[in-house]
DNA sequence: CTCTAAATGAGACGTAGTCTCTGGTCAAGG
DNA sequence: CCTTGACCAGAGACTACGTCTCATTTAGAG
């Protein structure tokens, strides 16, 4: 059984159609090597109206096939997902991202917990830096390449890491 | 020295020209209690051009006068800033948002450069959950009370807690 | 096959933020 | 005093991202 299908099992599971237009948004995730923007989705998906390329994602998001990434310029990306609790670690030069799952704030939000009394449901985080082969390219700004480059567009929001 | 005196002197160390209008943005920075967003700004300062608040909220943001805050239904605030390196935790019922520090990513920090190669140089991490007097509340909604709880509207994203 | 609830897609709308352009303010220098 | 030039303000167009509305289509249960 593909990924597709078990996907497909899932949405019906949840009592939702299985339309062409689902599917065909469906094929497009799946063939997403890396990150990508809704907008992307459209460029591949012809025939698919932007607002069931929008449904369609939020479901997925709901299903955790998907999860989005916060790139370094403040744009929401989407990605694969493991479906298993992770965060990521994201390069401010290339935009490559990997996962990781050894998330130990654990301790922290005991802490938090029993400094705050709020009762901690849930948490974000995004790590930031530069992966190994743009340290070596060093101040080279490899103007176009690795992972998904696209957007050279300049971005909204921007400055990761908090104060 | 007010508060305010301060931050003009930061400013012109910067090299930045005070404004009439960007002290009338510091003053309704200033004033706020909670978190807020531009458009809260600019209903309390007449006569500022939007852009301008835009343009002033970017350089308060460069010298970590404020923060932003990411709301559990996706929205960016902003927020004054103790100007230490901290993190959110935010009740996703009434708003509320809690400043930390004790933020203990530096062991993971290390374990993911080792891990990884990349060399990291930001995170960001926000912490969801309910505040003490919204768990009292249990279950019943509190429809417009507490910290800053304006924006009854839908709103975009939403979905905190990643994977 | 029929029927209906669910889904679609066009496009209007909302919100956050940027850009462009014209005009204003102000300080330095002649 | 006048010119110059850098910085800045504000109006409004524009972009990105997403939601909503509504008329039409379609999946899929019976
Ligand atoms: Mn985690
Ligand atoms: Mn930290
Ligand atoms: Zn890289
Ligand atoms: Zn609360």
């Amino acid at each position: 059984m593909s990924d597709i299908d078990l996907i497909i099992e899932r949405l019906e599971l949840r009592g939702h159609r299985i339309t062409s237009s689902r599917r065909r948004v469906l094929d497009a995730v799946l063939a997403q090597q890396a990150h990508f923007t809704v907008d992307d989705l459209l460029h591949t998906t012809r025939k698919v109206g932007r607002a069931t390329v929008f449904r369609t994602m939020k479901i997925l998001l709901d299903l955790n096939i998907v999860c989005r990434v916060m790139m370094d310029d403040g744009a929401l990306h989407y990605r694969l997902s493991t479906g298993r609790h992770h965060h990521h670690l994201v390069c401010t030069n290339c935009g490559r991202v990997e996962d990781f799952s050894n998330c130990d704030v654990n301790s922290l939000v005991r802490d938090l917990q029993s400094a705050t009394q709020y009762e901690i449901e849930a948490h974000w985080l995004e790590v930031y830096g530069r992966c190994q082969s743009c340290q070596l390219l060093a101040s080279v700004p490899e103007s176009k390449s690795a992972a998904t480059s696209k957007r050279a567009t300049s971005a909204r929001g921007g400055r990761r890491g908090n104060n």
